[in-house]
This record gives C-alpha cells, sequence and structure tokens, in this order.
DNA sequence: CTTACGGCCTGGGTGC
DNA sequence: TGCACCCAGGCCGTAA
C-alpha cells in the first residue's frame, strides 16, 4: 500500500497528534518476527517524549527524549534521544485511537500515550519493519538511501538515471535510487512522461528525462494533496482513506482506453512487478518483445 | 559494483 | 460450497 504520498499523509497526521505525548506502556503480540529486536521496544520506549515526526522516502522516524537524559549512567554519548523507525511494508497502518477502541486483527504493536490514546500498528501480512535507531544508526538508514525525489534537482536526477543501465521502471523503485517511489507511482510517472517501464536508464534522451522529471514531482505532489490513493486497505492515522485511486491514469486499468490517446492499456510484468502502460504512448524500446 | 529473481506472509478474488 | 490458483502498494538475500 504504501508509497510516499501515503507516508507523507500518515506523517502529517501524527505530527498533529504525537508532539510532546509521553509514551507510558509498550505492548506487543506474539507474532513479532518483522521487529528487530522487540525486546528493546519495551526496554527503551516507555516514559520517552515524542520530539517530532520525520519521513526518509518510505521510512518514518519518530524523535524520542527521555526525561532526565542523564540518568542511565557509562554512556556519554547518550544525551538521552532516540528515535523509532518505522516502515509500512505492503499493508502496515498506524492509527492513534482511544485505548478502549476495539483492536483490528493483526494489530501487532500498541503504544500507551499519557492522554489515553494508544498508537497502534497493525500489518496483515508482516512485510512492515520497526525498530529503535540509536546515536548514528539514522544517519546510516539515511545515507543508504538515494535522492528524495521532490527535493532533487532536475541535474541530480539526469544524472542519477542515465548512468544506469538497468531498466527505469527497476531504477525508479530502487530506494537507493530515488527514495518514495513504489509500483502505482512509477507507473503513473512514466505514462505522464510517455516512456515505457522496459526502456533503459542509460538510453533515454534529455528531452524524456526532463518529462519524467516533472511527472513524478507532479505525480507525488498531487497524490500527497488527495492524501494517497488507497487501493485496499490504505488508511492514514485517523483510519481514512485516499482519493488519488481516483485520479490513476494506469494502474490497475488493463483492458480501458488510454485517457491520453485511446490506445488500450496493457498489463506486463517489468522488474519482477505488475506493470501498466499505454503501449501507443509510451513507445517499447526495440529487441526483446514489443509491447 | 550492478542487475535479476525468488521468497517472505496473509487475504481477497476468480474460475472450475 | 470447496478448493486451487493468482494476485497484491514492499524489501531482502542470493546468484551471476
Amino acid at each position: 500500500m504504501p508509497e510516499l504520498p501515503e507516508v507523507e499523509t500518515v506523517v502529517r497526521g501524527l505530527r498533529l497528534v504525537l508532539p510532546g505525548r509521553r509514551i507510558t506502556g509498550v505492548r506487543l503480540s506474539a507474532k513479532t518476527d518483522f521487529i528487530d529486536d522487540p525486546a528493546s521496544l519495551e526496554r527503551e520506549l516507555p516514559g520517552t517524549r515524542v520530539t517530532g515526526i520525520e519521513r526518509f522516502g518510505k521510512f518514518m522516524v519518530i524523535g524520542l527524549e527521555r526525561e532526565g537524559g542523564l540518568e542511565r549512567e557509562g554512556r556519554g554519548k547518550d544525551d538521552g534521544e532516540i528515535a523509532l523507525l518505522m516502515h509500512l511494508g505492503m499493508t502496515g497502518q498506524i492509527v492513534v485511537t482511544p485505548a478502549e477502541a476495539p483492536v483490528p486483527p493483526h494489530t501487532h504493536m500498541f503504544l500507551a500515550l499519557d492522554d489515553g490514546r494508544e498508537l497502534r500498528y497493525t500489518d496483515i501480512r508482516r512485510f512492515g519493519r520497526i525498530r529503535i535507531l540509536l546515536d548514528g544508526e539514522r544517519e546510516a538508514l539515511i545515507g543508504r538511501l538515494g535522492l528524495d525525489p521532490l527535493e532533487m534537482s532536475e541535474g541530480d536526477f539526469r544524472e542519477t538515471i542515465t548512468s544506469r543501465s538497468a531498466q527505469i521502471k527497476a531504477l525508479l523503485m530502487d530506494q537507493r535510487v530515488l527514495r518514495g517511489m513504489g509500483n502505482i507511482y512509477t507507473d503513473e510517472s512514466l505514462w505522464r512522461a510517455k516512456i515505457h517501464p522496459r526502456r533503459l536508464g542509460t538510453k533515454l534522451s534529455e528531452r524524456e528525462v526532463k518529462a519524467l522529471y516533472k511527472a513524478i514531482h507532479g505525480v507525488l505532489t498531487e497524490a500527497i494533496r488527495s492524501r494517497g490513493s488507497s487501493v485496499s486497505d490504505y488508511v492514514d492515522s485517523d483510519g481514512q482513506r485516499g482519493e488519488f485511486q481516483l485520479r490513476h491514469r494506469v494502474y490497475q486499468r488493463e483492458g480501458k482506453k488510454c485517457f491520453r490517446c485511446g490506445g488500450v492499456i496493457r498489463r506486463a510484468i517489468v522488474a519482477g512487478r505488475s506493470s501498466f502502460f499505454c503501449p501507443k504512448c509510451q513507445r517499447a524500446p526495440r529487441s526483446k518483445r514489443k509491447d
């Protein structure tokens, strides 16, 4: 479910309610195989106060400070700052709700807050990730990620893309190249830029790269404005669905008419993922198979 | 280093 | 109704 616009929407929702709140308790379900070191959550989180929430691609980082941060001895560098890293995977949901509200199935983490509410993490498939970040680990994480698609310059984008020989679809979804793009927004951006998903990064023309840069920026900002795409089960931190799925031009439109040229949208596996495109206005590269 | 691919996990939809 | 099969917005580890 969640790509950059969905995660941004969740983060904005959390920023309205979490900063200043204190975590008073932690409860985990029996299935914590997707959590790195579950015991560290129970050890580190209680008693901390939320300082802010940041997003890096599809990762959320909740900043936390420990009250009277000097209490822990023998840790010279410890200034009381830690962070909670969360990734929603395919089916993760974060909701802040009254503690007495009914608990949906597959809810695996409950953070009790000092205002009587709970931050809950629900994830059917458990492809998400949760872990504590200590000093330096946050920089290490960011260092492994590529450019932020909304902050990169056109020059940086061109340099990054045209120096790679992989298929453009794979490049856009590779979090070490760009951070935040997933299957939906990649297909939508490629359609806008009239570029076939199987084209190779090195073979894109100057004007195609420029069109793609603009397409990505447009798709992502519009999707954020619509509070993300709810294709199946995405909801924001208030449990609300997004609306950008109403504006999809190719995603899940196999067999329907292209909004631009009237061609028939096709579906094919590219870079291991289901990919939607218009074979008429997104010309396939030669060689390989044609479509 | 880069690129390609299978696997992880559960549920919903489809076709027989 | 039951059941096998395919599909799903993510990432990671492995192999070439």
